[in-house]
RNA sequence: GGGGCGGUAGCUCAGUCGGUAGAGCAACGGCCUUUUAAGCCGUGGGUCCUGGGUUCGAGUCCCAGCCGCCUCACCA
């Protein structure tokens, strides 16, 4: 027998004997008439004397943590909703039989407690039990009290685990709640409603990333596992719901890294009758509201040692950004620079003699696609404060509107904070002849070997075809955000199951099968 | 996919020049009725990621593979 399932067979074998003490081993249920948070909210501005003369009678349950035995009595505290709270068993205060159970209790089982609060010499809020009820067992040992969990490894696959030892992975989930119920609450009062679209979809589209590919048998027919909802929430908007939005995930069949999950969660919302300035005011708005619904009322985040603040949205378009976030010194570009392929061929040279990651023209050497390529490469990461880039070349905009002065650019922004971005609206291209030569570039593009084009969609030309009003719609990476909000430096950390390769055998089934077998025959223990 | 780093007890980690594999926590037995990383005495616990190779001898050196992290590429 390996050393842990020696320790498992232990922990087995006290259920058996945990049943001879007369508990039930898996109860159906237990009725605690206050949380941890709850008593702590009571009684913490309570002196001990009040308590010693009240004894206020609580119930309540959690997972046991840590457990100090000192004789016939012991100390413990016990874990439920994020709080942790102090029991203390005497045996002469719960009798022989619950202080057996007691001594048999494990860290990581679940019980429940009935008894009276009061105060250690320390001072510690704590609940004297008069009475135990056993709840759960955990046959499993706990990671290490002081340290934790650290294997990032095993934090991540056995998320369970994480979750009730480091505390700090709790709140970031509490906090991704947050998150998403004030984006909820901005937009609901501003009369949006909330839908759901396909996630499987005949045609992909709504941006330019591969998809992942599955099949419905029935049908008999290949779906591709959505990469953005874009084009259906649009139909809706041509029918009459004119502001809809959709949080749900995506599916990019891309690589990882710290800032792309496969999966990841996104708010996209369209308002008609509005353009992308619009959507500028409201998007300043929905960062700062979600902010403070998040930080506790302050709009600065910290992230990676920097102050993020998000009282304040700076605005900049594009080619105002490269001129002043050109990183590489000596002659930084100026606005007249930039309507020149020439010149900005040759501060792209400059960047790829300068940096190590090279900026690659295959795709096409029109002047917008080389600004874009510039900015992405030498702006992006710099923009820590919330910043709102607008004004894009029409190439890697589909689905976007051309500004009414200049068709090469369009309506379009994008919002960066710590280096990312975490936002793209645009005003809504509606003319369907103008959607359908960019479907027909898109197509070209393809067939040129570009794998990421847009491909032709007949249907949404069909609902353009019946009229769309003029609209602006936005993306919003949630997982993005709240990084920033939560200070996580990857997003696998505020991803709860984060994509891995699967681990393989473990085992499990064998060794409860083994546990079985092993336990010790009817006589007690 | 390229490069770098890592994988040793259930957990957190040491392991020197290649020479019988260690600590703390957790566990087990004993003592202890206000402790809190409880304490004291004692005991048990290892597929050193896997598979080859070099060597009298490999946790340690070499090769291949697996898994993870970082980084680059990819990713508006």
């Amino acid at each position: 027998m390996s050393f842990e399932d020696n320790l498992s067979q232990q922990r087995f074998d006290k259920i058996r004997e945990i049943e001879q003490l007369g508990f039930e081993a898996y109860p159906r249920k237990f009725a605690y008439s206050y949380t941890l948070a709850e008593i702590r909210a009571a009684y913490d501005h309570v002196s001990a004397e009040q308590l010693e003369s009240s004894k206020p009678q609580v119930t309540v349950a959690g997972r046991l943590m840590t457990k100090r035995r000192q004789g016939k009595a012991g100390f413990a505290h016990l874990q439920k909703d994020g709080e942790r709270f102090q029991i203390y068993v005497r045996q002469d205060e719960v009798g022989e039989r619950d202080f057996e159970l007691y001594k048999k209790l494990d860290a990581g089982d679940i019980i429940g407690v009935e008894g009276v609060v009061f105060r250690t010499k320390t001072n510690e809020l704590t609940v004297k039990a008069t009475k135990l009820e056993f709840l759960s067992k955990a046959i499993l040992p706990l990671p290490e009290k002081y340290h934790g969990l650290q294997d990032v490894e095993t934090r991540y696959r056995q998320r369970y685990v994480d979750l009730f030892v480091n505390e700090e992975v709790r709140d970031v989930f509490v906090k991704r709640n947050l998150v998403i119920q004030a984006l909820r609450r901005a937009l609901d009062r501003r009369h949006y409603i909330e839908v759901e679209t396909p996630m499987m979809q005949p045609l992909y589209g709504g941006a330019l990333a591969r998809p992942f590919k599955t099949h419905h048998n029935a049908l008999d027919i290949d779906l591709y596992l959505r990469i953005a909802p874009e084009l259906y929430l649009k139909r809706l908007v041509v029918g009459g719901l004119d502001r809809v939005y959709e949080i749900n995930r995506n599916f990019r069949n891309e690589g990882l890294s710290m800032r792309h999950n496969p999966e990841f969660t996104m708010l996209e919302f369209y308002q008609a009758y509005s353009d992308y300035r619009d959507l500028m005011e409201l998007s300043a708005e929905l960062l700062r509201e979600t902010a403070e619904a998040t930080l506790g009322g302050s709009t600065l985040a910290t992230f990676r040692e920097q102050q993020i603040d998000f009282a304040h949205l700076n605005r900049l378009t594009l080619r105002e950004a490269l001129c002043e976030y050109w990183p590489h010194g000596g002659l930084a570009p100026t606005l007249p620079d930039l309507d020149d392929p020439g010149k900005v061929r040759s501060f792209i040279e400059r960047h790829n003699e300068r940096s190590e990651s090279k900026i690659n023209l295959t795709h096409g050497h029109t002047l917008g696609s080389m600004l874009q390529a510039l900015f992405e490469e030498t702006c992006e990461t710099r923009l820590i404060q919330p910043t709102l880039i607008y004004e894009y070349p029409v190439e890697a905009s589909p689905l976007s509107k051309q500004k009414p002065d200049d068709p090469n650019w369009v309506e379009r922004f994008e919002i960066y904070v710590a280096g990312m971005e975490v936002a793209n609206a645009y005003s809504e291209l509606n003319d369907p002849q103008e959607q359908r030569r960019r479907f027909e570039s898109q197509v070209a593009m393809r067939a040129g070997g570009d794998a990421e084009a847009h491909g032709m969609d007949e249907d949404y030309l069909r609902a353009l075809s019946y009229g769309m009003p003029p609209t602006a719609g936005e993306g919003i990476g949630i997982d993005r955000l709240v990084m920033v909000l939560t200070n996580s430096p990857t997003i696998r950390d505020v991803i709860l199951f984060p994509l891995l390769r699967p681990e393989g055998d473990i085992g499990m089934a064998d060794r409860l099968r083994r546990l079985e077998a092993g336990a010790k025959s009817g006589e007690s223990g």
